[in-house]
DNA sequence: AAACCAGAGGTTTTT
DNA sequence: CCTCTGGTTT
């Protein structure tokens, strides 16, 4: 028996083994899936089924798809795994295939295609409105921007979307053919075309598609039920002659409706492969009975989905513990207090055992837990906040080089000719936009064509001269130049670096550093034997550059990005009716059951201790409304849990007979952390102690909202704090969320 | 072109 | 409440 099945249980050996034929592997929460994925690869080598090259495996996310890589190099012996093992995510592999075969297409896309990103592609959709002379009041932009993901991943098109009478239906219609002959002109896909295409490019050409069914012998999606209708084709696509699928998923942890997820691409499996053959992993190795019993019960209350209810051998462990807070911040600060005490009692364990997460539904509560660690000086670590790819000047110097291989794109060619300002104007900008509008050409066509035929201001005309030189002769190091000097050209050569350098200030060189972290980003690419190509688009398909997570001893995230992840200690925060479930699905029986999964991926992600919190009283734009309890904490037996209130909640109230007690005290009003005693010593500067609790220009703070920043200015109880990245902020001393941080 | 101000509007979730 | 946008001012 081969090494690789050892440790594992019948099922999972099943499913490692089970090599000819689609598989479905219907993997529970904490049931060892990724375990058995991972081992399947390993399997496939090990028993030489097939060549590295040979297999395709799909993961959800980038950083999944490493980290399943980096596990089976730690099975299969280097020996035994020549050639590169492809795990990429869908999109990832799909711009593979574009880069190679787009151009059959013959049409207006070619193979050095841009890939705009959501940032782009709202622009784009804003542009088209106004062209279109739509109220983008009446019509808001980004309805509109899902309405046209909607349709496109329904396999729609403007042209195959009836007429409509009704003046939305209509002006989506509209929007949407622009919004293509506008992609088109710019040679530019959005994300949903990057999957589009690339079925079409299967569909339309068999060689290409014998290709690909020839080389991939085996393929394995995790995740599947996760997986949307392009997704879905592209897979049957690929697994058109051998049909060695390996779909591995949970339909009870489907959860991304929103982005066209299909939840019956997995019940509907054994349809579209009549010969699979389906394995259930129904043991739970992850989280303590009790834990488990939760979360049977809650999902219990869906209605469509395979009998699996989850068994595990682990011990009944800790209650679940209940919270209700009397309004949000207490709930924050609850919840921090509860992590560090943990922590404390659990000292004598590994770091990685008493990690804890803190899950919430929608991104706007990640501030109030912010605060709370920061005033707690617990350390954290925030998922999905804004990356580094996402900061002003890194997107600008990425435009640069992005025209560099496509002067049709677009958004990068408004991003940057007037970044640094070369005196093109706004109405300079708009003849361009009307040019390019009126010839269905990009601005860099539009801008040749009114550089040659003349017609433009004298300042307009060297601006977009020097720009169009500066393009042509960045593009002249692309071949010669290593990316790392490429990108550092492009710095310096567009001015960006000077105008950095003029500003003189905090800001600006946050900045500079930011950019040159990008210069040093370039020259590790340059190590893997990357070009600017790939650069770019990894910088667009990656999203979460947080590496940090795993160490973190806690993090923040949303529901959603936890998934696939686990916790020895978790707290799932917020559950109340229109937060979990959100107000906007609560109507909808199916958009129910869909939160209802979501609250089940929560709770699954614990291993040893859950925590279930709710604010009584929570802030809805400015003033604070009762909440009621989320109807999901009705679904847990009582006999899992223990229920406990804060000081000051109703609960309480009753209890002691008093009439009311008043709010806890505002925690705003000792936000302002006094330096740690012996931190700030040393560098003692000139600057004057203000009246702020002794900060001083020069001091170095951390701010619950924008992060680190340095104080460059104290007057009349005002900060000034430069954020890199971010510019200089004003506060008010007495309430501004800081803490210093001590000098090193 | 930058800096300042007023007002509106916003909260799902993400490759 | 807080942030961003667009308009106005210099």
């Amino acid at each position: 028996m081969s090494y690789l099945l050892e440790g594992l249980n019948p099922e999972q050996r099943a499913a490692v083994t089970t090599t000819e034929g689609p598989l479905l592997v219907i993997a529970g929460a904490g049931s060892g899936k990724t375990r058995v994925i991972v081992h399947r690869i390993a399997y496939l080598l090990d028993q030489g089924l097939a060549r590295p090259e040979q297999i395709l495996a799909v993961t959800f996310t980038n950083k999944a798809a490493l980290e399943m890589k980096e596990r089976v190099h730690q099975l299969v012996p280097a020996s035994r795994r020549r050639g590169e093992l492809l795990i990429s995510t869908f999109h990832s592999f799909c711009v593979r295939a574009l880069r190679r075969h787009l151009d059959r297409f013959g049409g207006a896309y070619t193979r050095d295609f841009t890939i705009y990103d959501a940032d782009d592609q709202g622009r784009l959709v804003k542009a088209c409105l106004k062209e279109l002379g739509l109220d983008d009041k009446k019509y808001p932009p980004r309805a509109m921007q899902y309405g046209i993901s909607a349709a496109k991943n329904r396999g729609e098109t403007p042209e195959t979307l009836p007429p409509s009478s009704d003046p939305k239906r209509d002006a989506l219609i509209k929007t949407f053919r622009l919004y293509e002959r506008r992609l088109a002109a710019a040679n530019a896909l959005d994300f949903d075309d990057l999957l589009l295409l690339t079925v079409r490019l299967l569909r339309r050409f068999q060689d290409v598609a014998d290709d690909y069914n020839d080389r991939f012998r085996y393929i394995l999606i995790d995740e599947y039920q996760d997986t949307n209708p392009p997704q879905l084709n592209l897979a049957r696509l690929l697994t058109q002659q051998r049909q060695n699928l390996c779909a591995v998923g949970d339909p009870d942890q489907s959860i991304y409706k929103f982005r066209a997820a299909d939840i019956r691409n997995i019940l509907d499996f054994e349809r579209h492969y009549p010969k699979a053959k389906t394995i259930i992993l129904a043991q739970n190795y992850r989280s303590t009975k009790t834990i488990l019993d939760a979360a049977n019960a809650v999902i219990r209350n869906n209605r469509a989905r395979p009998n699996k209810d989850l068994a595990t051998r682990n011990a009944a462990g800790e209650p679940i513990r209940c919270f209700v807070a009397a309004n949000a911040e207490e709930e924050a600060d609850f919840i921090v207090r509860e992590i560090i005490a943990w922590q404390r009692r659990h000292e004598h364990l590994r770091p990685e055992e008493t990690r804890a997460a803190i899950l919430y539904r929608t991104n706007a509560q990640s501030r109030l837990f912010e605060e709370a660690c920061r005033r707690r000086l617990l350390p954290y670590v925030l998922v999905g906040g804004f990356s580094f790819y996402e900061r002003a000047e890194i997107k600008d110097a990425l435009a640069y080089l992005r025209l560099l291989l496509n002067p049709h794109d677009d958004a990068a060619f408004d991003r940057v000719v007037n970044v640094p300002p070369r005196g093109v104007g706004k109405s300079t900008l708009e003849a361009l936009a009307a040019r390019a509008g009126a010839d269905s050409v990009s601005r860099w066509t539009a801008m040749t064509r009114l550089l040659e035929e003349g017609g433009l201001s004298a300042r307009a005309l060297t601006g977009l001269t020097n720009f169009a030189s500066l393009i042509a002769s960045l593009q002249r190091l692309l071949d010669a130049a290593r990316l790392a000097d490429l990108v550092s050209a492009v710095v310096t050569r567009s001015g960006y670096a000077d105008l950095l350098e003029q500003e003189g200030t905090l800001e600006a060189e946050g900045r500079k550093q930011n950019l040159e972290e990008l210069v040093s980003a370039a020259a590790e690419a340059d190590e893997r034997g990357e070009r600017l190509r790939e650069f770019l688009d990894r910088a667009a398909l990656v999203a979460d550059t947080d590496d940090l997570v795993e160490n973190a001893r806690v993090t923040l995230m949303t529901i959603h990005s936890a998934k696939g992840l686990e916790f020895p200690l978790v707290f799932v925060a917020g559950l109340e009716e229109g937060l979990l479930p959100h107000a906007r699905v609560a109507q909808d029986e199916d958009d129910l059951e869909e939160e209802r999964r979501l609250f089940y991926v929560a709770v699954t992600r614990a291993k040893r201790q859950l925590y279930l919190t709710q604010a009584e009283r929570r802030r809805v734009y400015g003033n604070e409304v009762a909440t009621d309890p989320s109807r999901f904490l009705d679904e847990i037996p009582e006999a899992l849990m223990t229920v406990q209130s804060g000081a000051g909640t109703a609960a309480r109230r009753a209890d002691d007979g008093r009439p009311s007690l008043k709010p806890p005290a505002k925690i705003g009003a000792q936000r302002l952390t006094k330096p740690k005693p012996a931190a700030a010593q040393g560098a003692g500067r000139d600057a004057p102690a203000s009246a702020a609790g002794g900060l001083r220009v020069g001091d170095r703070v951390e701010h619950a909202t924008y992060g680190a920043g340095q104080i460059v200015r104290v007057a009349d109880g005002k900060l000034d704090i430069a954020f890199p990245g971010r510019g200089i902020k004003r506060f008010v001393a007495e309430a501004a969320p800081l803490t210093k941080i001590a000098r090193k």
